[in-house]
Order: C-alpha cells, then sequence, then structure tokens
DNA sequence: AAAATAAGTAAATATTACTTACCTAATAGC
DNA sequence: GCTATTAGGTAAGTAATATTTACTTATTTT
C-alpha cells in the first residue's frame, strides 16, 4: 500500500516534522532520538514504531522532499524545447531549491551519502530516477547537435550537478544568501561555452 | 612546538593508523572508539590522552593526508608554465589522488563537511591554503588573457572540484577503478572547452 | 638521584540508541 | 451490536558505546 504523508498517522508527521525542523540548524550527527521525541511531543518507543533507526527518519525527511522536487522540476521543463535549454532550467530549478531549501540541501549534500544504507532506501532511487532523465535529455542534445559528441554523458551530468553542489555548499555552510538567478546565469554559461578564452 | 610524526609517541601513531586501516571498507560513523583501540593494541583511555574525540582522530588523519598531498602538488606544479596547464596539471594531481588514496576520498568527500568542528579544524586550513593556491592561479590566468574575463574565479574554482569530486565519488562507492588519464583529459577538456557543440 | 612530565592502563560513568511489555482506541468480521 | 484484531501510543527498561577519572609505569630534565 502507497503510504501518503495525508493519511499517515499523526505521530509519524509529528516525528518527520520534528527532524525536519532540528535539521534547520543542527547536523544530523547531533541530533538525538530523545530530542527528536521531545521536539515532537511523542515518546522515544513511538519513533522506532515508524522508522527502522535514526538514519531512517533522515531518509524518509529526504524522500518526501525529493518527491515535492521532482514534481516541481516536471512542471519546470513543460513547454521548454531543446536540450541546452533543458538543461539550463534544470540548472536554475536545482539551485533554487538547495537555495531556498537548506534542510533539504543539507541532507542530499552532506547527511546521507556517507552510509551504505543510503543506496538502498526509497529516498536514493529517486535520484536514481532523475539521473536517468538527465542523461536522457543530455543524450537528446548529443543526437540533435547541441551537445558535443566527444564527451561521455555521465561526465557532462557529474560536471553540472558537481559545479552546483560546491557553489551551494558553501554558502549554505555560512548561511550566505544565494541569488539564484545570478548562480544559474554564471554555472550555465561556464559551463556551456567551457572557462577558455 | 610543531609535533612531527616522526616524534610522535608510539601510541599516537598507532592510534591513527588503526584508523586509516578501518576507514580502508567501513564509515566513520561504524567505527567505534573499542574497535580502534582494539585494532591499534591500546586501551580506549590512551585515545583520549592524545585526541580531543572520535572525530578528532578523524581530522588528523585528514590533516596527514593533506599534508602529503600539498608537497606532491607542489612539486608537480614545478617547471609549469601558463594558467591553464597549471591548472590542467592539478585536475590530473586530484584526480590521482582520489583514485589511488581511497580513504583520503572518502574522509574529505563524505565524512568531515557534516560537522561543524571540521571547519575549526588544521586539515581544513590546509583545504583552504591550496583553495588561495587554485585562485591565485585563475586570477593569473585570467589577467594574462587565457581565461575569460567575465567568470569569477570562486566559480571556475568550484567547477573544477565539483566535476572532480562527482567523478569520483560514484567510483570509491562501488569501488570501480579509476582511470586517472582518463578521466583527467575528459574533465579537463569538457571545463576548458564547455560542453555545446 | 629526585622531581617532573609523558605514556599508558583499568575500571567507572554518562550518554544515548534501541527494546520490551503493556495500555487504549479504533475498526473489521461475523 | 459484540468481539477479535490491529494500529496508535506509552513508560520503563536494556545495551551499546563514548568519555572521564584515578591510578601506575616509564622517561626525561635538572
Amino acid at each position: 500500500m502507497e503510504e501518503k504523508s495525508a493519511n499517515s498517522p499523526p505521530g509519524k508527521l509529528k516525528i518527520a516534522g520534528a527532524m525536519r525542523t532540528l535539521l534547520e540548524d543542527r547536523t544530523f550527527e547531533s541530533i538525538t532520538i530523545a530530542e527528536i521525541a521531545a521536539t515532537a511531543g511523542v515518546t522515544e518507543g513511538l519513533i522506532y514504531k515508524y522508522f527502522k533507526d535514526r538514519r531512517d527518519i533522515l531518509h524518509h525527511v529526504l524522500k518526501e522532499h525529493y518527491q515535492q522536487f521532482l514534481v516541481q522540476i516536471d512542471r519546470d521543463l513543460q513547454g521548454i524545447d531543446g536540450a541546452l535549454n533543458k538543461l539550463q532550467k534544470i540548472i536554475w530549478s536545482s539551485i533554487e531549491r538547495y537555495a531556498n531549501h537548506r534542510v533539504f540541501a543539507r541532507i542530499i549534500l552532506l547527511e546521507v551519502r556517507n552510509s551504505e544504507g543510503y543506496f538502498h532506501s526509497e529516498a536514493y532511487a529517486l535520484v536514481k530516477q532523475f539521473n536517468r532523465i538527465i542523461i536522457g535529455i543530455i543524450n537528446e542534445g548529443i543526437a540533435g547537435g547541441e551537445i558535443r559528441d566527444n564527451l561521455p554523458p555521465a561526465y557532462i551530468r557529474n560536471a553540472i550537478f558537481g559545479t552546483i553542489e560546491h557553489s551551494c555548499l558553501n554558502r549554505i555552510f555560512f548561511n550566505e544568501p544565494v541569488s539564484t538567478a545570478d548562480t544559474a546565469k554564471i554555472i550555465t554559461d561556464l559551463l556551456f561555452q567551457g572557462i577558455k578564452r
């Protein structure tokens, strides 16, 4: 049975909400089960009714965020033609997400990749799904002659997301605001044209 | 007094060595103090004589790795003229490091950035030092007309390291071998020329 | 050689993730 | 409409493990 957040029991919603709140300005490692329970207003035991362990809560929160993100990306891409135009929009949308959803950025960029379990989570399945979409667009661009045909698509994807992530990470660490429009423009220009004069 | 690894007490060396060994195929989170002590052949108490806490051992190991890396980079750059040639060599050297020093890659790409303490560590000071070198080379390239003058240097740096890291991360996760030469060639080409046809 | 400091140990304590046994309210089946 | 079953929830434990403390032994310094 698909579990929609709408019909999730109130306790589960409160637990996930508490994790989100606490991640706003704390690292995952520093957040204790006792704190989560207190913030959620439930007992510690209940947490283990809904989640396998502490990390499972994190994966759950990421999954929900990523679902929203994919819905938004899908919408953002509608009506856009051309692989480069689509990539440009994806760059913009991704930066916008990181800039306006610090918790999402924190989790995916810093907190999950260091555990084996993540790669078997539902959240990671969504990441792979997004990846396939990107690779599809890149291949479309190569086939259509918009994108160079002597670069492996996976590297192009790595360049796009590596650059975005590195650019957003520092901002997140030091709580600096990110101008989505400016950042997206610079990164798109850099990746499309290269750095060489 | 500067503490050289040469004159570190044997216990401290064994502890750092144990951490390195265990990180070879385990995540930091999963490594316990008891295990470190057992692997090192010392008692748990001794660990707290030399290190503030568990994470401090990690920072210490990273610092030692990074020191080696900086020495190597310095050597690698000798005799190379031109900003782009230097950047190309730095790309190659960085990939080579990640490819051949999995523990180093693990620590810096996955294990430290999620804790506040890292940004006050000696290891991070070395990272900042390396960053200044890179920005210097980029500025040199802009001044000399080799590199476009309408891209902020920090973004160029982000693109270089973001792309390298993303390209090496997956390989590390899934234990795939990395061909330094091929990877460096592709990334350099991609970043220098851009992805647009 | 005495004093001081560094290296190292063993056992206690403190923290915190996770379990167990239980209660209560809702709900499905007859 | 009564009963069995399950879902939501609690409180008090247990177990794992990071960190401290008080102490012993070796090494240096004067």
